[in-house]
DNA sequence: GTAGGTTAAAAAATCGATTATCTTGTCTAA
DNA sequence: TTAGACAAGATAATCGATTTTTTAACCTAC
């Protein structure tokens, strides 16, 4: 069973491939304030490389859109806005709402199961000591595997960019347990309806889903500013 | 005023952004063949820059998807498939449909005389003796245009990238008059129902024309295979 | 006091050379 | 004959140094 995971054991082949993975996490998780400019020196010693695969990996997370380069002045981190949040969200209840109908109807056993399992393990990680990043992993995954066999590579592509983007302003503040456990209530709703293959219901819940983790993101960004 | 386009007339700043266009433009318009691996020397002389720039253009472009990076064995042109136009072609339909509709409801008048202009321009072109690649550009511009108003950043960034990955299929072989010139009709077309506002109409309109399109497409495809 | 100009320092972009990895062809042993 | 081992050549990835451009500080003239 080899689902390709780029997972911590992956040695990962090139260097610029792994401050590629590094840089995108640690960018999706906050660990940069938006607007900053990266010093990229110091971007040298902190992810220990060299200056071209450090920069071969900025020109992939720019054309990805979680950099801005500007010409002649390096890159620098995206600023945040409530209009792009509302886009953002706006173009996840489309997308994702779209991707689930079709999984439904598309998903074999096969995906039910690993529905079934993605949303075991993610309970795992809420219930034990809240690793955090392992959290974070297990919840990308989840939402993965519900809309994987929706048929299309494409929208898949788009779903995990708005994903990523929409990440930056939900992983601003500090974790708000009462909300959360309300949004895993719903994960467990989800796989119950998908596995009913009630489009309707789960595309409705999806949408719920996506407007309440919308306004916990929200809040945080206004809390932020 | 500088309305900062990035035309023939900008000297476009770095050496990889000059490449990264140039090579986009190239694999657009097919100018490599699908599967191919890229030889970066050669690729060195053809662009005339140095390894450096090139390496980091043809990372934007791998994270863009026109390119494929296999680590530690270089980039390649991605592979054509019937499949794959198949997804981009439903995905522009439900994407190209919504902004539509939206920039319907939201263009204002500066966006009929633009939507005019832009027709306007693509036909001139079309009459005169057609020198092909300014027709391209004219092209990408009317859509562009008319879907411009749309109120969402992400979803003109997703239709943009669907666009150059359809073109891989469009472009494959020599031109074909006839259905051009169909298709050019229904540029006007969509233009008058646009200023008319009836959004119902022009969505209709819209899917026959990317549906048209798809089948010139897909016709190349077979034809090249 | 401020606009404009000059220059030194910092940072970005690029180059040329080196290192690591893959590929290909050849040889050997079963 | 052929699977595997090996070496040589080709290609990819990375490094260290250089060039170019921007930034910031300072100066001068009005």
């Amino acid at each position: 069973m080899n689902n390709s995971l780029p997972t911590s054991a992956t040695p990962a082949g090139t260097a610029s491939s792994r401050v590629f993975d590094h840089l995108r996490k640690d960018l999706v998780g906050g660990r940069f304030v938006a607007g900053e400019k990266l010093a990229i020196n110091a971007l040298k010693d902190r992810y220990q490389v060299g200056l071209s695969p450090l920069r071969e990996a900025l020109n992939r997370l720019a054309a990805y859109g979680l950099l801005v380069q500007e010409n002649q002045r390096g890159f620098r981190v995206p600023k945040l806005s409530r209009d792009e949040l509302d886009d953002i969200s706006q173009m996840r209840l489309e997308m994702e709402g779209m991707a689930l109908e079709r999984a439904i109807a598309n998903g074999d056993s096969l995906w039910e199961a690993d529905l079934l399992a993605a949303a075991h393990r993610l309970k795992r990680a809420d219930i034990s000591l809240d690793k955090g990043e392992e959290w974070e992993h297990l919840h990308t995954q989840f939402h993965r595997t519900l809309v994987a066999p929706c048929g299309s590579v494409w929208l898949l592509r788009f779903i995990e960019q708005l994903h990523d983007h929409f990440d930056r302003y939900r992983r601003l503040g500090p974790k708000m347990p009462t909300i959360r456990q309300e949004l895993d209530e719903q994960h467990h709703q989800l796989v119950e309806l998908a596995l009913q293959r009630d489009a309707k219901a789960a595309r409705e819940l999806m949408d719920d889903h996506i407007h309440k983790s919308y306004e916990v993101a929200l809040k945080r960004y206004q809390d932020h500013v």
